[in-house]
DNA sequence: GTCTATATTATGATAGAC
DNA sequence: GTCTATCATAATATAGAC
């Protein structure tokens, strides 16, 4: 089974060789994450990334060139996969109802953040100071959801469902009282026994952001 | 002007010294300050601070001993001076009228947490994961004020005020409407073109979480 | 109270064997 | 595709001169 056989045949090793590869891409992936969560960006150093991950740290230059890319990579990652989670959930809501729409979207985004913490924390911590990956972060993910969340709210202002007042700044209100919040849960559980990992607590968070928010939709 | 003089004397140069001691431990905890709120404990070094400081690193050790107790100290500050300005804006509302004295407290909290990014930016950074200086911070400043507010709060409910539920939910919605919100300025401008810095930015979002935390006193 | 010099360890990145 | 070995730099902290 040496490499120097047919065109043909060279296929099967490749394959193989890349199956694993992208086992170690992932769960550099996943490490990076965590780390860069917990971290920040210059507090988070590639040896610990790769101990977390279980594989030797110039594995990391190999497969995402510098610490740089791999952060890229990992926020890249985040934001696919909950952009997905969210088109998906709200594709189940009818687009005739905005009220629905508004609590569909306040409870999947209630669950998303608290499924994975790594989403918001990234964002806060990137948003400290200035930085080529916050613009980065701002133009590629945030800003284009932002406009399109930020149009329908304003459908929902019209409707007097909503507060009135800059939507924009009303969305980011409801956010991070989702999203902010809970990255905050460590802290939470010590000032204000709230711990959202409690059955029912998540649900009432959510709850009470619809009632806050969405004044009109309380009662139904 | 020697140093063996009478000890009566003795406290001139002593007091100079003292003077100038605190002179740089004032510059090192702003500079402490900054650069924590910005890269997190991890991610900042204590070069970076002295550099910031203007003074030479190993000041660090001699004033504070070491880079944990660094930063014991100037989140000490940050807190100290953030309770004795809100003790003396609070003062000056009558205790007779519960719904003055929310909405003071929301306009002195957004003021605040404008001027001062760096109280909220570090409870940020510290509630990323666990560790002795989050149980610290909540032991010491947040669990203190969180009770107390959270106990007006509930009075507030139970006029209707404020919206039913959990009192300390509701208050962490609201401060992190705040203060949260506050802390990712920079990321805000990006996202929904909404700058702090312009004249009226600030009441605008005070108006906001008054007008939907407290609807209530809306219109008044 | 302040400085220079330095010990020790950690970090980002790479070279080259396998 | 993976590993060991290593380089250059930066970090925390301290010792000791002034």
């Amino acid at each position: 089974m040496s490499e120097a056989v047919a065109a043909t045949e060279a296929e099967k090793p490749a394959r193989k060789q890349q199956q694993r590869s992208l086992v170690t891409q992932h769960k550099l992936l996943d490490a990076a994450t965590e780390a860069f969560s917990e971290n920040g960006f210059k507090g988070t150093s590639t040896r610990d990334i790769a101990e977390r991950a279980g594989v030797h740290h110039p594995l990391i230059t190999y497969h995402f060139k510098n610490k740089d890319q791999l952060w890229r990579a990992a926020t890249d990652r985040i934001f696919r996969e909950f952009n997905i989670s969210l088109v998906k959930a709200m594709a189940e809501v009818s687009e005739a109802d905005p009220r629905a729409r508004a609590e569909a979207f306040v409870r999947t985004y209630v669950r998303y953040a608290y499924q994975r913490p790594a989403l918001h924390k990234i964002i806060l911590q990137e948003s400290s100071k200035p930085s080529d990956r916050l613009d980065w972060l701002v133009e590629n993910h945030l800003r284009p959801l932002f406009d399109e969340v930020v149009k329908s709210l304003k459908v929902l202002q019209e409707m007097g469902i909503a507060p009135a007042g800059n939507p924009a700044l009303l969305f980011n209100m409801i956010r991070v009282s989702a999203g902010g919040l809970l990255a905050l849960s460590l802290e939470i559980k010590g000032t204000s026994d709230i711990d959202f990992d409690d059955e029912g607590e998540l649900d009432k968070l959510a709850d009470m952001i619809i009632r806050v928010f969405f004044p009109s939709s309380a009662g139904d």
